[in-house]
DNA sequence: AATTGATCATCCTATTTGCAACTATCTAAA
DNA sequence: TTTAGATAGTTGCAAATAGGATGATCAATT
């Protein structure tokens, strides 16, 4: 969160507004996840991290991409990602394939079963962000949201200390 | 994430837009706590959490507020908020009241110590939102983006099953 | 070719988290 | 009252996560 509604601003330097948008960004985001996660298990389905995985490569160009690729479209660290393509892999949800010209390197791919997986976590996850954010919000407010969220996306991974 | 861009809408009932926003939504979130908890680990202070708590608990009525009501707003499960609060008041951030008319109950109260964690970590917190985030909103989006998301927040405190 | 420094992915360990009990207390109804 | 059912907060255990270390390979320079 953030100095918020905030008393009075600190200093000059810091150049405060009337209100951040920035807890609520965050406290919503939480609120809403938190939602979503609980439709997700009371379904018997397993988490957003599978989804979210299952989504990238599905979107990627020949169904599959490099672990790093994948973490950083993702946002999840690396080491953590290893670990959930395991899981992913004995599920039979991807597969690993090795890089022809590095051979430091792994591809991820989906399966037919991993597309299979996400299409019926759609079933669950779709409906709920309709339900719970995009009910919510006018055809041009969803727009700018989306326009404002691409831009910060691309600026916070322009300057990416580890990236 | 979501059928995001999508393909084409799938059924009738989903009514799926053009393109929602929900992809950006809570990928822009991951990337930009990611930075934000890098940059409070790298001053050596705490992370996000504990300013979250402590913020909540400052702003609060009289510095103080139930664990239950704590968790609520502070979108933490009440069994982490347990822990949570026994590892601050370990520090001497926080302490633990009892309630005079409810013998189950307990405050969590912040100290004067507390205040100044909260502090020390704004000086790290502060400046990151403003740069990572404010920075690259107008006054009106900001003012847009906080409206948008007290609305969701609104509403999705408003059906929670288990609260 | 040899060396140095990055990069890729994984592994290891300490924490943290989610969930399901569990205890104590309160509330409402019989 | 007594009892049945909620509510507050905590605890235990399994699973997930973060972050640094490791081993292998690649790229650039000498």
């Amino acid at each position: 969160m953030a100095e918020a509604g905030g008393r009075r601003a600190r200093t000059k330097t810091t150049g405060k507004r009337a209100s951040s948008a920035w807890p609520g960004f965050i406290t919503a985001h939480d609120a809403l996840v938190a939602r979503i996660e609980e439709r997700l298990r009371a379904a018997g389905l397993p988490d957003l991290s599978w989804y979210i995985v299952l989504w990238v490569l599905e979107r990627a160009p020949e169904q599959r991409l490099r672990m790093h690729e994948l973490a950083d479209t993702a946002v999840i660290a690396r080491s953590n990602l290893t670990r959930l393509v395991d899981k992913l892999e004995k599920n039979g949800l991807v597969v690993r394939e090795r890089v022809a010209d590095d051979r430091r390197g792994a591809y991820a791919r989906i399966t037919e079963r991993g597309r299979e997986m996400r299409s019926r976590m759609w079933t669950v996850y779709g409906p709920a962000i309709e339900e719970l954010f995009l009910r919510h919000l006018t055809e041009a407010e969803n727009a700018l949201l989306r326009e404002i969220m691409m831009r910060l996306l691309a600026t916070v991974r322009g300057q990416e200390p580890g990236l």
